[in-house]
DNA sequence: TTGTAGGCGTTATCAT
DNA sequence: ATGATAACGCCTACAA
């Protein structure tokens, strides 16, 4: 591969007047600096970043840690932080934790190894979990749509609890009596936060089911033995779901059990994720602004980054997509 | 940060005898080995990749780049890919070519300029595009799950036609006599193979309809128009999509005229995506199998790397999918 | 078994 | 305005 060095050669100056045209110095002459561009470029030369992180001491680049790239929230994350990052001139690095504790902790070491500038964290999804192996790297971090308590590091979080109580009122309001909010795991950040702003809100009305897991499997389940344990009566008039896939699932058992939707049972997701509008009755949802997360969370960490004090926790907010469910 | 430097003058050693220590070599004593590995891990060392490459020259990395990060199928290409890389001891780049040519270039010259040892490419879905550019670099490459014509790249490619004249077939036997093929723009490789694979298997059974895009609200506009052409004498009674999202567009189109799905008319998928099992009625559907698809593509570039040579085209089999929409 | 020294491709600091 | 040269951190002959 060519260098600087045979373009020296190639236009008759050194390399050190190579690099200071190539980098558009002023301290150029106009000519030479067309000149030894318009070689470079005939010869194909494509600078060795390598070469360049070393000498400058820092690589330009950014890191971004998701759980898992199939979650479409995730993948829709990843899109935006990448365009983001590419905006404001940075190059970007993308990895995954695959929801592995010891994973992500090898994840990071590999983005401070690769000396990347700052890293966006998107956390798992499991709880008692911290950075401490961290303490020794002062590099800038901030955490993007969930976080881990006891972290000392800025975070950029959608408003769950709001949106949350948005869409419990929203039922309230259409005189839904008996409202289920229907989530995951105990513990985890982002699923407390969505609880609490639904317990806020529903008040009297609110009653809780936790499945296993955030998923179409455990929320088609959990939705079956509800209508067992109804047994003809329904105890319930809506089901405020946690992510749209849970709401999916919620409205498929609910159909094919003759159940009308949202005449006799309301259904309410979360996200709005691409096929929040593909269900069988259009959901009702919240949406997380995901771009605009993104772009928070990039022009947050580049501050960070240059020094400024930034807010311990950014919140993003949310917008109520009302649609044919709920 | 501290280098192998700081290391040697810790240890009481050169820096060569660091270098040799921390990679393993058998010309340094066991206890020296020993000695010095304890003392980089006390200091908490992390090798300088840059300074690696740049001395190696080779990165030990292999790129990937796709259309589109937010199309599920591809966040399963990466993740699997991602998996097989790391399993081969590479590391890995991903990179997004947002659907654009332009794009796609710039970032398959990234890739060169960060000297990965092999590249996947995944193309977009446009036609009459090569790869041209590249022909003064002899970069291992290797397209995924598509690829340009007239570029003389090795493939790995999802047994399109077969799969979807396998889905006719079935369709044929469940007494279906006029099945409609929903599919995209035409030209693009990907496509054609499976109204390929349908037209061969269809015969006179077959009907095409081309839509714009590949998207949900395509194809339910595009069923809406069906629907109205028919007037109430439906001259069809299967509809196979070029993928799920599709499906799911021409169910719920269905579904709200009051047609039965599979009875009246039966609906076939592609691609057996997530929310496959997730949409109104359980999709019928063909499965690629993106893990194999990943593991055959690195196993492919690397031997290709390796120096040996891979065959042209690749096929990955494909499997048959049976719910209830046919 | 270990140390010395040169070089990978850049940038940056001096001179000229 | 341009050129020589010394880093950056690491690896690898070759020498000791």
């Amino acid at each position: 591969m060519i260098s600087i060095k045979d373009i020296a050669k190639a236009s008759g100056v050194s390399t050190a007047t190579v690099s200071l045209a190539l980098n558009h110095s002023d301290l150029i002459s106009e000519q030479t600096r067309e000149r030894v561009c318009r070689i470079a470029d005939e010869m194909g030369y494509l600078p060795n970043p390598y070469a360049r992180r070393l000498v400058k001491q820092r690589s330009d680049m950014l890191g971004l840690i998701v759980p898992d790239i199939r979650n479409v929230y995730y993948a829709a994350l990843v899109h935006h932080v990448n365009h983001a990052v590419r905006a404001a001139g940075y190059g970007m690095i993308i990895a995954m934790s695959e929801n592995n504790p010891a994973y992500e902790e090898k994840i990071v070491e590999e983005m401070i190894a690769s000396r990347v500038d700052g890293l966006l964290l998107s956390p798992l999804n499991s709880v008692g979990h911290t950075l401490s192996y961290l303490e020794h790297f002062p590099l800038p971090l901030a955490f993007v749509s969930s976080r881990y308590e006891d972290c000392p590091y800025p975070a950029v979080i959608p408003d769950y609890q709001n949106g949350m109580a948005e869409i419990t009122r929203m039922a309230l309001e259409k005189g839904r009596k008996r409202i289920l909010f229907m989530t995951g795991p105990k513990g985890e950040y982002s699923l407390e936060e969505r609880k609490q702003g639904f317990l806020c809100a529903a008040g009297e009305n609110g009653m809780v089911v936790h499945c296993r897991e955030v998923s179409y499997a455990d929320a088609t389940e959990a939705t079956e033995q509800l209508l067992a344990k109804a047994n003809g009566s329904l105890f319930f008039d809506a089901i405020l779901c946690v992510n749209d896939t849970m709401a999916a699932g919620v409205e498929n058992v609910l159909l094919r059990h003759g159940i009308s939707i949202p005449e006799t049972v309301a259904v309410g997701g979360y996200d709005d994720v691409l096929f929040a509008e593909t269900t069988a009755v259009p959901l009702t949802t919240v949406k997380q602004d995901i771009k605009m997360i993104a772009e928070t969370a990039v022009s947050l960490l580049l501050k960070r980054i240059a020094g400024n004090k930034i807010p311990q926790i950014t919140t993003v907010p949310v917008t109520l997509i009302h649609r044919d469910s709920l």
